[in-house]
DNA sequence: TTGACAACATACCAACTAGTATGTATCTTT
DNA sequence: AAAGATACATACTAGTTGGTATGTTGTCAA
């Protein structure tokens, strides 16, 4: 086992401690204890608390929101039934246990966006980039004749990733997934409104 | 000044440092110091800092986040202009320096509801009562002819709250009151399409 | 084969944190 | 007016928390 493996392991139990307990919660030398090492290779590999949380937000939570969206970046379908698509991707991920324990980013954006500064501009580049990825799918949409030509597009990319955060909200204090799939489901016929017909 | 004014001051107080730092990062010491007084007092009106967070949960949040609702189970009018109205009314409310801070309610639900399980389930009654005031309002409007029969209103009722909870997490992170605005128009137009034509 | 560096372990510590024990002034009740 | 009870203030503390200083061991290039 060489040194990024241990890197990456750290940082895959600091995520999902940060998950559970918030980044206010998180007891990084608990975390590696339990992992059978110590605080020597934590701070071998992490100056300070702020990196591990910084590290996790630039290398778990970013790339796994944006796998997505880049790949709708490059696709010129019909951007609604892919975002729908999305929407029953993340229905399927959403068991009552993970909902319980919320999405990732949304957990930390709440938490941590009034507390750090450096903390917020990078969750809110990846929520940015999200919605506009959605938004130039949708002019895409437009040019391509599958959107209605009158939708906001910046507007629905808001809209639509705020619903899906607005789910996870619920779906974590009411422990229930079928809630946030129930949310799912109604964000999904809400798209369907901005085809053409 | 009686002992209630006290006790009430040191709730607002309490509740403005858990909506800036959250629960885990109320310094309840440090509050009441910058009020001009002593844990003595602090610990004469509350037992622990559980029952600083409760009793800002109960009489605090839990009031102010249903007299609206509370309104609206008493109204036969249609439910429709009603929602919006109160959509109006929180945009109103939403400047930039408010969002920034976040929903208190959803700011508390992120961090406490897989902490403590007593938290969750006072919030989680909050929101139940808000959905089910929705539900029920759209029900009595579809039985006066304002509602399409074919709305599940169960299923509008959590999607609206949700739609609004998110719309403050893009907004805290944000920084934006706009960005809070823009949600709550869309979620105007949703509602519209609710309506009998 | 040696010396330099990476990859950890161990032992410590200062500051903080929630909470307690105890004291005192004021107010209320009898 | 005496006797509690209430409303605080002051001083202390045990446990925690994030972090550091100083080892030890393995590796790998020169």
């Amino acid at each position: 086992m060489n040194s990024t493996d241990t890197r990456e392991r750290i940082l895959q139990n600091m995520f999902l401690d940060i998950r559970k307990h918030g980044f206010q919660g998180l007891r990084a030398d608990k975390v590696v204890a339990d992992m059978g090492i110590t605080k020597g290779a934590l701070y071998h590999y992490f100056g300070n608390k702020q990196a591990i949380g910084k590290a996790v937000i630039d290398e778990i939570i970013r790339p796994n929101y944006l796998a997505f969206y880049h790949e709708l970046d490059q696709s010129n379908d019909n951007p609604i039934p892919r975002l729908k698509e999305h929407l029953d991707y993340l229905s399927e991920q959403a068991t009552d246990e993970d909902v319980t324990l919320g999405c990732p980013l949304n957990n930390l954006v709440q938490e941590m966006s009034p507390l750090d500064e450096d903390f917020r501009l990078r969750m809110k580049n990846i929520i940015d980039l999200i919605q506009q990825s959605v938004a130039a799918a949708l002019e895409r949409g437009k040019k391509a004749g599958f959107v209605r030509a009158e939708v906001d597009s910046q507007a629905i990319g808001r809209f639509f990733f705020s619903s899906i955060e607005g789910s996870y909200s619920l779906g974590k204090v009411s422990k229930s997934g079928a809630a946030f799939k129930s949310n799912m489901e109604l964000l999904k016929t809400f798209l369907d409104g901005l085809e053409k017909p």
